[in-house]
DNA sequence: TGAAATCTGCGAACCGGTTCGACGATTGTC
DNA sequence: GACAATCGTCGAACCGGTTCGCAGATTTCA
């Protein structure tokens, strides 16, 4: 392997000469620092990363935890991991992928061991078990997805209650005045899926301002569940003209029910989901959507974070909590309903 | 921040007896090693990973390099990095997840760095550039994907030649005699996915056997494009009676072109797909398909890994190159042809 | 011309672990 | 009772970087 110490030694210079030279950290004359330059190629030299970081206390590498629970939606958490990690090279980081169930457990242990300058956790709950021992870590930390505590982090998110509004509103709109709205399993929401019920609130409250009867009911994560459900759902409430989507399993397995049933989208039934445009695409999922843009939230909280790693003062800039707004991409699911 | 030489001072030996207190690599005495523990757990002392790094040459990392390339067909490779990341917590190491589209440039950065301790690289080609890269690192390396090269290295693949026969043999037992593969993209076979046309070649070969026209064709990776050609596809060759897709895009509109083609599965139309009983479920993909256990290769590849990286004997033991055999899953998308 | 300021480079210390060699104290053996 | 082997602990060196203080050489300016 080879060392600073051999590239100084090829150059002629001191160890501390050949690191100046490399840092700029301080004036070296051109000529040494060409001669360290030319040494450097000729070795291939590459810093040791562990050496690095115990002299700097920076490893330059962010942390990204991402739990995988039960009936949660897993293509989902790549989209924004992908923000992040593409977001974080940029800025010159590594990521640390942490997708231990034990999420606190995990945390302490890549905190305590300096394996890392930041963090970012996905996926954050409600009343998240993380988050006291991500306060109490000496890195910082970026979240995306809304607890109900933000104090000491910054925090990123959808703005699910306008989502929720700006589905309503649509099918309102359009003359629809009853609706369902299928959110994520029941497990999710009480493990503090926050979003779910932000979304549902918000929708239920603006259902009744536009004098509209809205149906909010939980969904189920995979087959043969989700195909049920959907059914008995629609058995259920067969006056609903419109049909709300927070689950995009439900999304994925609804062209199949409609077509065991014969219903025709937008023509028996308008649709409306909640998932990126690049999943739609990918999945061929059919409805018009609210984007949920999860690369860009996994971009602004790499930025977010690393603006705190690296400047003194970030660390005491005050804490963010940023939505993004909800956009509606038409896929001419939805129309008046037949009347 | 508490070091070891903390934890020696409160426990009033010197810092090589509590370093060896704690590895229990000399014997210490009962009540000493109970002080330094009580110290340890009092003081709330976790090792420094640089440090650590620094000292022993070992990270306890391991690189997993994955890269998401235009076209591929993104949520199948999740399923594979948490089964490396899975095994690799087990056995006690973190993930350092690489994501970067200049495949060898960053593993050259992460083994030169001294990063990590091994890699797995997913997604492998057939003459995959990170592959040179790969063998003169200092660390050993498991691949998920069978390069046209496998000297030096570790290598898991599904075995996609038998997965192609058993496509062909099983419509063939069902008593068709046309069929239609749609591979991935041919952007994705350029480039060297060579699963592609290792699966492609075996069942051309098996159907000719057979007696069984194979019409081989490249699908597309997205919306609108995916459904387009399907239905094309189905223009083109209105007398075949099944559809093979290793290509998980395809699968995923193809319940829709169905629909509005109205034709019924497998009454029309038998359908066997490739991919994951997960997935399939997830996705609502109704079709039969050939397990493509993503989870198992790349548990399989980071126990090699760990294996080689741990034992001294091991860096020198023979490499392998192992194939999981396809399983078909019957999802009752299949049935003799319609007379 | 001399003192001060600037420019370059070096040596040493440090980051926080691990590990080797040595040494005093016990224990065991003949 | 003398000598060897074993046990338990310590000090020092080392891993590969970075950074501080210092000093010789050169330049600047009064």
């Amino acid at each position: 392997m080879v060392t600073i110490g051999d590239v100084a030694r090829a150059a002629g210079v001191s160890r501390s000469t050949a690191s100046y030279a490399l840092s700029g950290k301080r004036a070296i004359s051109a000529e040494v620092r060409q001669r360290v330059n030319d040494a450097v190629l000729r070795l291939g030299y590459t810093p040791n990363a562990g050496a690095r970081a115990l002299a700097t206390s920076q490893t330059m590498v962010i942390g990204l935890l991402a739990q995988f629970l039960e009936d949660e939606f897993a293509p989902a958490m790549l989209e924004y991991m992908l923000g992040v990690s593409d977001t974080a090279r940029e800025l010159g980081y590594d990521v640390l992928l942490v997708t231990e169930a034990d999420g606190d457990k995990a945390l302490r242990r890549i905190t305590d061991s300096r394996m890392v300058d930041g963090l970012v956790l996905l996926n954050v709950a409600q009343d998240d078990d993380r988050l006291p021992v991500l306060r109490a870590a000496p890195q910082p930390g970026a979240l995306v997805g809304l607890p109900g505590d933000c104090s000491g982090l910054d925090v990123f998110d959808l703005d699910f209650e306008e989502a929720g509004r700006m589905m309503v509103d649509h099918m309102h709109r359009l003359g629809h005045h009853e609706l369902i709205l299928v959110s994520q399993p029941e497990h999710v929401v009480q493990r503090g899926g926050a979003y779910v019920w932000r979304l549902q609130d918000a929708a239920l409250q603006q259902a009744r301002l536009r004098g509209v009867t809205l149906h909010a009911v939980f969904g189920e994560s995979r087959q043969p569940a989700v195909g049920r459900s959907l059914h008995a759902l629609l058995d259920r409430y067969p006056s609903a003209t419109g049909l709300l989507l927070n689950n995009e399993a439900a999304a994925a397995a609804l062209p199949t029910v409609l077509h065991e049933r014969g219903l025709t989208v937008p023509d028996d039934l308008s649709v409306i989901g909640r998932y990126s445009d690049e999943f739609a695409r990918v999945f061929s999922l059919p409805y018009s959507s609210i984007e949920s843009a999860p690369d860009r939230l996994g971009r602004m909280a790499v930025r977010q974070l690393v603006r705190r790693i690296e400047s003194e003062a970030g660390r005491a800039e005050p804490y963010v909590v940023r939505f993004v707004a909800p956009e509606l991409v038409d896929r001419k699911s939805t129309a008046a309903p037949r009347t």
